[in-house]
RNA sequence: AGAGGAGUGGCAGAGUGGUCGAUUGCGGCGGUCUUGAAAACCGUUGAACCGCGAGGUUCCGGGGGUUCGAAUCCCUCCUCCUCUGCCA
């Protein structure tokens, strides 16, 4: 959630940020925002000089019993009842004082970096770069990868509804192997970059949910095993982010840089379509997750060092490709700037978000209360940046459909080695 | 899962109702000594919030309670250890 010291500091910037979100009338918010903050700063005034004058009676009352004067002690004893109710009453304003701002901050997005565009939806983000050979498929050899994976039986949608539901495909032979492949490519890949490779929780508590956004924001996107109050991950981003909630950094340990594999949940209410078939959208998938922390004059350079670590996985995977910067209506809520990489699949013919590299800044670490030791020695907010290194199942669709011929598929050189085989057929 | 024990500052470890934010040791930092280092000695050494400052408030696993006053008593949750049971 965003520093109430910074919206003071940069007030017209903030407001300039949220209008790029189409946020109506941030000056207001954010005026109420401070206001509220004021309203509490003061109540910590009064409750805290009135704490003091009941903790000094308290002392007096001690030395009076430990040299035997009952009676005085009584006496004082007497006073501390108004001072107390009064200090009660105190702590019940300040804590609804705090409550009522923690509340408003959680529903105030990150102010978007200034090269955000403004836009309202995923039109109007702005196509960075492209690069990459898009293929020209022949006309009798033009299949959708949902197609393609019934010819060849190596996903099964129908075998997935049966165990689970739709969402939730079966890989099978060829198909399993090619999870496993990219799998470790990516991971082998990370760890050439110089990310340290972690495999987290895939269930995590409330709190955890809290400190990386996901919670209350996108509550309803995540499966939760009520019983025991834990959720299913959504990305590996909030487990391995999570390892340092709390924690207080040497400035020597920045950059801190994880990647990790795990399965990822979304429940996607409400969003299915026609054009959400096959692999395209799935309740359960694949990723690879990389997360780096960061001191805060290196984040900018890291996200794009990030970008370019995507980019080199969809070259070496011969994949067509695209950056998008993402505008103000289209960015998730914590990030400050957003770089999605959508692969062209020639099957059909759409770009296929594929990854999405994101600076938060202190947005999260600020939840987090992940900070590190300055050269003052002053505790200051890290900025946490993350980044899909690279999500299963669209990488999939693209290389089956971008290679698909009379022959069957031919796999990209890199995953040969890791796959044991050169075509699906 | 059942029975018992325990959670205190970077670590170890005192403290069982009243100057305890907390004895002490180690570690860290600064200094004396030294050509330099080690040893020894001296000093210093947690965090958050409010305040220009002086200073104040809060924090002894989390939350709640009793009390004029809680690290210390009570309730509850969490975690760890030991034993028993179960299980990839």
């Amino acid at each position: 959630m965003l520093q109430v010291n910074e919206i003071r500091e940069n007030f017209e910037r903030a407001c300039e940020g949220l209008r790029k979100r189409n946020i109506p009338n941030p000056d207001a918010l954010l005026q109420q925002v401070m206001d509220m903050d004021d309203k509490r700063k003061q109540t910590q005034v009064e409750r805290d000089s009135l704490q003091a004058e009941s903790n000094a009676l308290a002392k007096q009352i001690g030395q009076l019993m430990k040299s035997g004067k009952r009676e005085e002690a009584e006496t004082i004893k007497e006073q501390t009842a108004a001072i107390k109710s009064q200090v009660k009453a105190l702590e019940e304003q300040y804590s609804s004082c705090e409550n009522s701002l923690t509340q408003i901050l959680y529903s105030i997005p990150n102010i978007p970096h200034e090269s955000v565009p403004a836009g309202k939806s995923a039109e109007d983000n702005e196509v960075v770069l492209q690069d990459g050979q898009i293929p020209e498929l022949s006309p009798t050899q033009k299949f959708p990868h949902w197609e393609l994976i019934k010819k060849y039986d190596i996903v099964d949608f129908e075998l997935g509804v049966k165990i689970t539901g739709a969402g939730f495909p079966v890989y099978k032979g060829k198909g399993a192997k090619l999870q496993r492949a990219l799998v470790n490519f990516f991971l082998d890949e990370a760890e050439k970059a110089g990310y340290h490779e972690v495999q987290p929780p895939i269930m995590i508590n409330e709190e955890s949910g809290y400190a990386t956004g996901q919670l209350p924001d996108k509550e309803g996107q995540m499966y939760m095993a009520s019983e025991d109050g834990l959720y299913l991950i959504p990305t590996a981003e909030v487990p391995i982010t999570n390892m340092y909630r709390n924690e207080v950094l040497a400035e020597a340990d920045l950059p801190k840089k994880n990647a990790g594999f795990t399965p990822c949940f979304r429940r996607e209410a409400g969003n299915w379509g026609a054009h959400v078939r096959g692999l395209n959208r799935l309740h359960q998938f694949d990723k690879v997750e990389i997360v780096q922390i960061t001191h805060p004059d290196k984040s900018y350079p890291t996200l794009e060092e990030m970008s370019l670590h995507v980019q080199q996985l969809l070259q070496k995977l011969k994949l067509p490709y695209r950056v998008l910067r993402l505008c103000g209506g289209d960015m998730g809520f914590t990030s400050a700037l957003t770089y999605d990489m959508e692969v062209f699949s020639a099957g059909q013919e759409r770009w296929l978000e594929v990854s999405s590299v994101s600076n938060f800044e202190t947005y999260q670490s600020n939840r987090l209360k992940l900070r590190f030791k300055n050269q003052d020695r002053k505790t200051v907010l890290a900025h946490t940046l993350n980044g899909s290194a690279l999500a299963l199942p669209r990488i999939v669709a693209a290389l089956l459909e971008n290679n698909q011929s009379e022959r069957g598929i031919k796999m990209p050189k890199v995953l040969v080695p890791y796959l044991g085989f050169e075509w699906i057929s």
